[in-house]
This record gives structure tokens, sequence and C-alpha cells, in this order.
DNA sequence: TATTGTTATACTCTATAACTATA
DNA sequence: TATAGTTATAGAGTATAACAATA
């Protein structure tokens, strides 16, 4: 997946010597995603499928709206995600006894294995990044990328995590609006 | 355009706390990305048609393939990309005189004007990313960049061109590859 | 009336295979 | 026969609107 390597328009070579940070930025993001893509292919799944599965997993019962948003994938697009996580026997689906209307979405069990294979997976292509770093180097790296991502306005909080509602305040949130404002 | 701010498939929160260079520049280059496509709609022009009107104004006459190649979107895509600009006045298609299958593709004076506008831009886009550091810190950052983009073979030569026979030889063929073998 | 999940539709990018005209 | 450009088609993602069931 990730269907699109951007880098800035497919320029392979740089845009000007003053404009690298962004367009490394760009390319090695690119890189990034689609190499975790390319790992998660030993699980069968795709990287959305790796968020779905993860925030599942942290909140079982969560609904498909919830998903959606959180996700971002559109709570029609959803749908054929989630037909095909439960197809595999990934996840099930229940209707709340509250609240009809609502899916409830969990785990099966194997749904938990798979889980549970994305996070070696995530650290061995974590390393492929560092691994050309010293310890402090990626320290400063961090650093830096993490200003740069604040004053961005992108969230990088560790713990920020679904709210009540089921929105997600910050980082996402903002993507998106930027993205549709786009449009 | 763009069309998937990726974020490791749609994940808000970090994945793990080890994980999180991979995960950054995922999230930034996405952001860099779309921040660069939405900075080019003051020109009504994509990233995609940037780095085209880039490539063909360093190497006027270019033919289709070729272009097609460098960009990396497709011969049959590329028709309808070229048809679009040639449309809007920015490019001109002429048949070779030497080989009649070809099409020699240039700039039209407008073309030239908004390659031109391209560079202002690119420029405010890259100090967005910068300002937040001083100018020690982006060298540094640029140099731990460099590193990992080189250790993971993606090619950051500014003098990387094109070859004699169109095919550019480094980065940009690794990820089109890679991205094939992952489908 | 509003909301959840769903279906349907339209649009864009991707990938592939055929077709044409040239070589 | 091989190549450049083109066309056509199928696939997957996005976005939107409409719909049934439920609140």
């Amino acid at each position: 997946m990730i269907y699109q390597g951007v880098y800035y328009g497919g320029m392979t070579s740089m845009p000007q010597p003053h404009h690298r940070i962004a367009f490394l930025l760009s390319q090695l993001g690119s890189d990034a995603a689609s190499g975790f893509e390319q790992a998660l292919q030993s699980l069968n799944i795709t990287a959305s499928d790796a968020g779905l599965l993860r925030l599942i997993g942290r909140t079982p019962g969560v609904s498909q709206r919830v998903l959606s948003k959180q996700v971002g994938v559109g709570p029609s697009r959803i749908v054929a995600v989630l037909d095909r996580l439960e197809d595999r026997g990934l996840i099930e689906r229940r209707r709340s006894r509250t609240d009809r209307r609502i899916h409830e979405v969990g785990l099966t069990e194997e749904g938990e294995e798979v889980l549970a294979g994305i996070r070696p997976l995530a650290e061995a292509h974590e390393r492929s990044y560092t691994e050309c770093l010293d310890p402090g180097e990626v320290e400063v790296l961090q650093s830096l990328l993490g200003r740069i991502a604040a004053s961005r306005g992108l969230s990088i909080d560790i713990h920020r995590g679904t709210t009540a509602d089921g929105n997600d305040s910050a980082g996402r949130a903002d993507a998106a609006a930027r993205k549709a404002a786009a449009h």
C-alpha cells in the first residue's frame, strides 16, 4: 500500500541546495512508510490494518464510527476494511445491546496474535533506520524532528489517546483538516 | 494530491517509545509532501506537475518515455498528465524529425513562468520546516538525515541527473522496485 | 430529527495489456 | 521485431450522498 511514493512529485534529484530538509523528510518519510508496509507483508496485513488492529486492541468494543475517525479512512471505507479483517478472522463485530445501531469491534484470538506480531517488525524497522547512528545521534535526531513536528502543529504525544467521544484531538485531525482544506 | 497521509496506517499515537525515528519520519514526510502540495495550489499545479515542469525545464525536448521513467508515473499515465499541462498551455509536444515516434516535450513561455514560481514556494516551504532550528541545528539534521538516506540506499545526490538512455539509476528506481515487489 | 452502519456512485492514481505508427 | 505514444480496462483509495435501522 501507501500508494504514493511522493518525493515531491517524483523528483529524483534535489530541488535546490537550500531546500534540503523538507525534501529529505519527504523522501525518507515515504521510504519509512513503504518499508513498514513491506515488513507487514509477512503478517499479510497493510499498515492501515496494523493501525486498526492496534486501536481495536487498545479499546476493545470500539465502534466503527470511532475507528473511522481515528484511522482517518472514512465511515464508508471502514466497512470494507473491517469486512476483510473479519473474513480473515482477525476481528469480530457485535451489535451493542445498549445501542443497537452500533457495532462493537473486537479482536479475535488470531487477531491478538497478529497484533503481537507487529511489534517485533516495528522494532526491526526502527533499527534499520537508526543502525547507522550512534545512540547520542539518535537522541539528537529525535529531538530535532520532535521540535519540527511540534512547530508544524503535529502531535507527537505518546500519551494522547482516544477521548471519550472518540475524537482524537490533535495531529491527525489537523492533518485531515489541512488535507480537506486543500481540496 | 498525495492522497495518503500515511502515518503508519493512520495511527495517531506513537507505536512504541523505541520506534520513534521511523514513525516521526513517516509523519513529517507525509506532512512535508502535503504541505508542498498545498503551497503549489497557488500555481494551480500538483507536486507531480512541479516535478515534471522541473525536468522538462532542465532537459527541453525530452521524450515522454524518459519523463515517465524519471517521474515514475508510468508511460500511459504520463499521457493524461501531459495532456492536462498542454491544455493549460504550460508545455508543448513536437514530433521529433529524426525519430517520428517521439514527442519532444518543452515548456511554453507560460510554463517557464510557472516553473519560475515554484522556487519561492519551495523556499518558503523549506523555511517553515527549519525556522524552529538554528543554522547549526539545520546542518546537523541534514547530515543525520543524509546518512540515514544513504544507509537506506536512497540517492540524495544533487548532481545525479538523467543518463543518456533516460534511466535514473538510483533512488527512485529502488523505491519503485521495492514498491513493485510489495505487490 | 439525528446517528450508525451500509450501499452506491464518481473521481483519481496505478498497472497491464493491446493498438498505431514508426523504426 | 522492437519502440514511442496512445487507448482501454481493471483495481484500490478517496469522497459524497443516500438509505435502513435505531435512537
